[in-house]
DNA sequence: TGCTAAATCTCGAAC
DNA sequence: GTTCGAGGTTTAGCA
């Protein structure tokens, strides 16, 4: 038996072939690309209605749906993984159904015209890497903890208190405790305000004076305000020069490492 | 000379007739389809790499431009509209580039095989609604109508008088009549003349003291200013509030009747 | 332009 | 399951 085609690709099919070749393709968890003329309605956590037009629609083998107008970076309609879909014919339209379960939702696609259908299985294992995050921060600030200010000494990070993780605490020159919220954007007021409720908790259980330093690339008015108002302090730093740093610091350290080796 | 094609299809080009290709689309603002073999490197706001795989990637004749992996609602790498596009061979590789100025972006996608790719026009004048919301608003309200405020009690809904229809309108704690006008985005000056409307309408029948109030998630500050200068009143409603509502309420009485069924 | 708040947010992790 | 926080969030509205 010869093996199956992996890309099937048809151009302006009638709407029975394209039921059929759609039909094979949800069963086989292949991925549907449809270019056509459709109008859309959906139901569930908002509703919508959607007139006819052109658009390009998106089923993907894990049951999330895309429909894509000619504008925007966001689908005007969708859903996440794990629908289930349902197609047939119905007044001279091809219906493609979607259903999620909890929240109960559907998304019905009518399509009048096809101009373009493919169905096809993506192989992709390439890995996906973002740098300049806020572990980036977290990792910049715990190897070189001047950054912060002088003689800021580390002692834990992702510390856990009562209300959630602090990003990083330590002690600075005089030995008061600090406790650091890092932010990769401008920092809001709920920053101000996680790091507000991380040194209560903190102060409560140790019960001593604890500083809180606000890190990060800039902070919005408001925040600033309630900072200075709750006696908090703010530390600029920029996640950019925080991941090149890393970067720098690993290349010394494999130089480093090549220098002794040459010994 | 014949009108140019409206849509283009080609299966498995060579990258170099695939080159000529979407050169042509980009000059001509046309939409770009590739399913193909790719790896993406993006600097700006953050940076990544994604190792290669095959992905959907769609450039959208407003500069638009998503990555799409075989999984997930959300593009792996994209653009937001208003980038200006390159594309160019480079050691056997096709390369689209899209460049973002204000933040300064840069998406580089590599293409070392195309499958598919198709280039065309979307003609979209579908209008596009979503209407969950008014209608739900005015359902929470009938059925709990304490969210407006204490003891307030509907009487009717959808009332025809003379300007219209009323949302809701009903009576206080102090017997007075509340007439409220609902909407499900900031409410304009517009707003407020239409409930002003309908108070005049409904003072002038019933010939005694008339409340209203304009139910909105927000308001305008011209809008505000209007309103108390009217003497009316505002109450915040969310709603998407007011859906989870009904949806609660749902799930509550299926539940009681069931636990009734059971007995 | 910058900031704030909402989104059918999505997505992941923790409880 | 629900909740909570992050995101290259995006998007719309407004000072």
């Amino acid at each position: 038996m010869p093996a199956k085609k992996a890309f099937l690709i048809y151009e302006r099919p009638n709407l029975n072939e394209a039921l059929g070749k759609i039909e094979e393709a949800f069963i086989e968890q292949r991925t549907v690309l449809i270019v056509g003329r459709c109008w859309v309605e959906y139901r569930g956590r908002a509703s919508s209605k959607l007139k006819p037009g052109e658009r390009i629609v998106i089923v993907k083998e894990d049951g999330s749906l895309l429909v894509h107008r000619c504008k925007g970076y966001e689908p005007v309609n969708w859903q996440p993984p794990g629908c289930f879909f349902k197609t047939y014919m119905n007044d001279d339209s091809l219906i493609v159904k979607a259903i999620r379960r909890s929240p109960r939702e559907t998304v019905m696609i009518y399509f009048d015209q096809i101009y373009l259908l493919s169905t096809f299985k993506l192989i992709d294992e390439g890995e996906f890497s973002i740098y300049a995050s806020e572990e980036d921060m977290q990792k910049a600030i715990l190897l070189n903890p001047s950054i912060i200010e002088d003689d800021f000494t580390p002692i834990d990070y992702e510390k856990k208190v009562e209300p959630g993780f602090i990003d990083v605490y330590g002690v600075d020159k005089e030995g008061r405790m600090v406790v650091i919220e890092i932010k990769r954007r401008t920092a809001s007021k709920d920053a101000v305000l996680q790091l507000a409720r991380y040194i209560k908790s903190i102060k409560t259980s140790a019960g001593r004076e604890v500083r809180g330093i606000l890190v990060a690339p800039k902070i919005s008015r408001e925040a600033w305000d309630l900072l200075t108002l709750l006696g908090l302090s703010f530390k600029r730093i920029d996640p950019k020069k925080c991941s090149e740093m890393l970067r720098k610091m690993k290349d010394k350290k494999i130089s480093d490492f090549l220098q002794t080796e040459e010994v």
